[in-house]
DNA sequence: ATTGAAATTTTGATAATTCAAAATGCGACT
DNA sequence: AGTCGCATTTTGAATTATCAAAATTTCAAT
């Protein structure tokens, strides 16, 4: 079998996020779902997504959907890996800004090489998570992937730290960044209301801010330790 | 006029750089040359060279060969300063060796926005030349490619420096850099031999170290300070 | 001039990826 | 069950880059 094309692995690292996004590992995702994540047309994922059932990557249920099988789950998590230790790369060594990297990163991704990778692995002490909190898979593919609750779901007025942000938007990002809301913040949520549709977090130095419900949603935390 | 691919960019790179080994700036490079350097067979560089003419970026004379516009010129320059700051860079930075670094350039080269290899650019304070002594163009695509002699040329008992390396192979290199033969080595030429087809170079340590024509007159040199 | 070898171009195909738009299937709602 | 609307699939075509092999051109040597 021969390497795995870009194009099959935007595909694969789709269906995987994608996945994720829905939750059950075995739920099917919907062409149109996936197409719209691509930015293709329906009918060519369904197209794309034939070949890749033939070459094992996938199980497709006509009219129902996509699902990775372990070879293709294994493939799109080096995929992601090598995504994440890119990005974590460019901010820690070339000092890119976090808002930036995912794209940059997007396309690095699929001109590293194993070796470059594993370097930067081992330059970075072996990470777990990248710039965003997303863990980053191990050189076989493995992923300890720890369930956060969110701005949303946690307790109200206990200290906890922000770990994860789930959206690569770059306006986003830099929203947080301005705001001192980046992975590692002691923070706290001393607010919520839902006919204001906000929440109210307490930052660094204890600073105010108020964040719409939606994208409260994003942000993850793990109770302080 | 949308962005090259990096088929567009990989022809015209070596388009530059078969006309920079032919000497005459203003020669055309043969089509056999061109397919050769390229990995295609001759058909295919017609081809595409004929779309390249269509575009402006060579000009293209049947039966004869083809050369690069100003324009293509330009574009083929900013191809090499990314390959050769990623060289730089990956060998400054991430460690890499001298030896592996142009295959992993090779591909990342057409990855990296402008944004990054400025700043890799910024990070290594500019540099002029990559490991290889090879001339790194700024970013407006202009390089001063100084004119060296090698080994086969230079002064015999006179020190000079070696200053640049004409070959990328890795095998070669991995050679070379066991005998202490990198850019910016102090080394003297003690003698050469036609009939024996080598040349006695006094390297690190006046260690001595004999090399066949072929090879000494990859490695140029210039004048020690 | 003629020829013959070597290089180059042309022709016809193929593979990968995509789109537009027509056709079809599926589920929800009467 | 019947039908409507939406999602999905199919079909037909385009693009980019490539190869194999046939046809052509060039140039140097007779």
């Amino acid at each position: 079998m021969a390497l795995p094309s870009s194009t099959v692995e935007n595909y694969l690292k789709a269906i995987y996020q994608a996945q994720a996004a829905q939750g059950g590992e075995h739920r099917l995702v919907p062409m149109g779902r996936l197409a719209g994540a691509l930015g293709v047309v329906p009918g060519t994922a369904t197209t794309m997504v034939k070949t890749l059932a033939e070459s094992g990557l996938v199980d497709y249920e006509p009219y129902a959907g996509v699902r990775l099988t372990a070879a293709g789950e294994k493939l799109a998590a080096l995929v992601l890996r090598r995504h994440r230790l890119m990005e974590l790369f460019l901010v820690q060594v070339v000092g890119m800004s976090w808002a930036e990297v995912h794209d940059e990163a997007e396309r690095l991704e699929h001109a590293a090489s194993d070796r470059l990778i594993e370097r930067i692995d081992a330059m970075l002490g072996r990470p777990a998570s990248d710039p965003h909190g997303d863990p980053i898979p191990d050189s076989t593919g493995s992923m300890v992937t720890p369930e956060y609750q969110t701005l949303l779901t946690c307790p109200l007025g206990r200290p906890v730290v922000l770990t994860r942000v789930t959206d690569q938007d770059a306006a986003f990002l830099r929203f947080l960044e301005s705001s001192g809301l980046t992975p590692g913040q002691a923070i706290e949520v001393e607010a919520r209301n839902a006919a204001a549709d906000h929440v109210v977090v307490r930052g660094e130095r204890r600073r105010r801010i108020m964040i719409g419900m939606r994208a409260a949603a994003k942000l993850q935390v793990a109770p302080a330790a």
